[in-house]
DNA sequence: TTTGTATATACCTTGACACGCATATGCTCT
DNA sequence: AGAGCATATGCGTGTCAAGGTATATACAAA
């Protein structure tokens, strides 16, 4: 189990972690919330720590389990080389919509700055290859 | 194969991602600067094209793979609801910081607002578990 | 100590990929 | 048409990880 990719390759470690980000959470509660059975909860959590994702305290027999920030800013320094590339594509989108605005008839690669969060995507993504 | 997450969970995948972001490459150019075979950059590429991160133009008997913004979007997008959580623990990293920092000895919560990007990692993490 | 609860681990089976190799398809040039 | 290059696909194999069931460990309360 190498990369912080692998580990959140799997759907139910990803279930646990948007779990963990309102509260910490013991097992027991992320079995009933999940309803899956305690021992895939457990190894998973196992990984999850292994990897740096999550960490636990003990409560009496209770384990709670809470989130570690590092391993997802691998990951979002992994996106990073990738950010450029993708607001260029929105900034073209953006002038190929100012384009077809009708505010803006004429040739205008537009006037007005918009500040843009190149963070956020610009819209939903629902295209076929769903299975 | 579900989920962007699968897709990127394989290493060979996010090298020859990392490659097109520079320019668009055909098979044997990966192929050569990867050095793979060349029946395995095929199968990767297939899967990333299935997956929306990759599309192709012919050129005679070459095709020309170029990246597409999209899936990384998704992942960026998972990432959002941790980003919250991540810069909180940065913040509370930095007060502590800020507390034992000699030009602030007293109790003082800082008054000095740093402009933060968030999205960016604080420092590399390279303690054990690596295995 | 016994019983109950909470969590972790061991063992087994199954399925999904990734790879290597061989081969098919497609295009170009002579 | 035939030779040669570029890319895709099919098949067989090995590996590894996820899930299920059973059991072990640890703490608590009686």
């Amino acid at each position: 189990m190498e990369s912080v990719f692998e580990i959140i390759a799997e759907p139910n470690r990803r279930a646990i972690l948007s779990l963990l980000v309102s509260a910490q959470q013991s097992v027991g509660e992320i079995e009933r919330q999940l309803r899956m059975p305690q021992p895939t909860v457990s190894k998973h959590l196992r990984v999850l720590r292994e990897a740096g994702f999550v960490e636990s305290t003990v409560d009496a027999q209770r384990r709670l389990y809470r989130l570690k920030p590092e391993p997802f800013q691998e990951v979002d320094t992994w996106l990073t080389q990738f950010r450029r590339f993708w607001s260029a594509h929105v900034d073209a989108l953006e002038r190929h919509l100012d384009r077809m605005d009708p505010s803006t008839p004429e040739k205008s690669t537009s006037s007005k700055k918009k500040t843009r969060k190149t963070t956020r995507p610009d819209r939903e993504r629902d295209k076929g290859e769903t299975k």
